[in-house]
DNA sequence: TTATAATTGACAGAAATACTCAGGTATGAT
DNA sequence: ATCATACCTGAGTATTTCTGTCAATTATAA
């Protein structure tokens, strides 16, 4: 039950993004950089974004990346789902899927609960507040609870 | 963010197991037939169901395996645990990894967060519901929402 | 027109997954 | 005792997925 790297290092990317963005576009390099990720790698996490429309490109010199929305507007289970096929928790259920559902498929429920509970969860969390939370963290803030992870959409 | 089918194969034998189990022990060869998967492989799957004192064995002619607790004892996310090696979503935040978790990593939170809800859920759901699932659904009681997942412990 | 930087697709090494197979061991019935 | 049953174990293998590189192309600003 692992996330890809791929996965995580597309918000992690996103978050580097949005905070060396200021205006201005970002270029791969300068990410690739603060990430520690081979430039190649980074280019085609950033191709896929582009493709589901999570951020923008400018070609050319001085030319870069850079968000395509607020960062509020930009929440983590987008980005995840631009880089990796799934969030659906087992193979069968993927649209597309053959899950004939019979009645012998008694764990269905569950399966489809947990992925819901993966999205959700990742839907409430957008880019804007992981920036303010690395933007604290940066001031040196070495906040030890610095965030309490939301535990849902409301309790 | 895949289940392994191995953790699939572990639930859906359990509840076999269950449905199939009355006082008796009951022989894999059965619950083998009725998931369509091999006996070796079976085999293999109840070795760690085992050791993690979900069921227990009986040797010998007429020997088989029995839950080892009353199914409502038994939760989910311990059979996944059995057969699997982790619910946690990122490898760096496995106990002996190595998250330094320093300043930048300001993406640990959006893991840990997600673990929780991913164990929280699954151990929120017993082998006896999912039996109790499966009876109903035997009974040709072929409810079309016949289970509303739950949503969480209480809301 | 030239340098910069995005864009694309093919490909390869490594690791994990999903099994199979060939035995071995404990137990109850005859 | 011994035999059949059924648990138990570990090695091995094919397949797939993941992770990442490389080479070449296209678009644009200076």
């Amino acid at each position: 039950m692992r996330l890809s790297t791929k996965a995580q290092y597309a918000v992690r990317a996103m978050v580097s993004l949005n905070l060396l963005h200021d205006g201005q576009p970002v270029n791969l390099r300068d990410i690739a950089k603060r990430e520690d990720l081979s430039l190649p790698y980074l280019e085609q996490l950033f191709v896929m974004l582009r493709r589901n429309e999570i951020v923008k490109s400018i070609r050319g010199p001085g030319g870069g990346y850079m968000p395509a929305r607020p960062a509020a507007d930009i929440r983590v289970d987008e980005i995840i789902d631009s880089v990796e096929e799934t969030l659906v928790p087992v193979a069968c259920m993927e649209k597309g899927g053959k899950c004939l559902c019979s009645e012998q498929c008694v764990t269905r429920s569950v399966w489809q609960g947990l992925g819901e509970r993966i999205r959700d969860f990742l839907a409430s969390i957008t880019l804007e507040e992981l920036s303010r939370e690395a933007r604290k963290k940066l001031e040196g803030f070495s906040g030890e609870e610095s965030l309490t992870v939301r535990k849902g959409k409301e309790e």
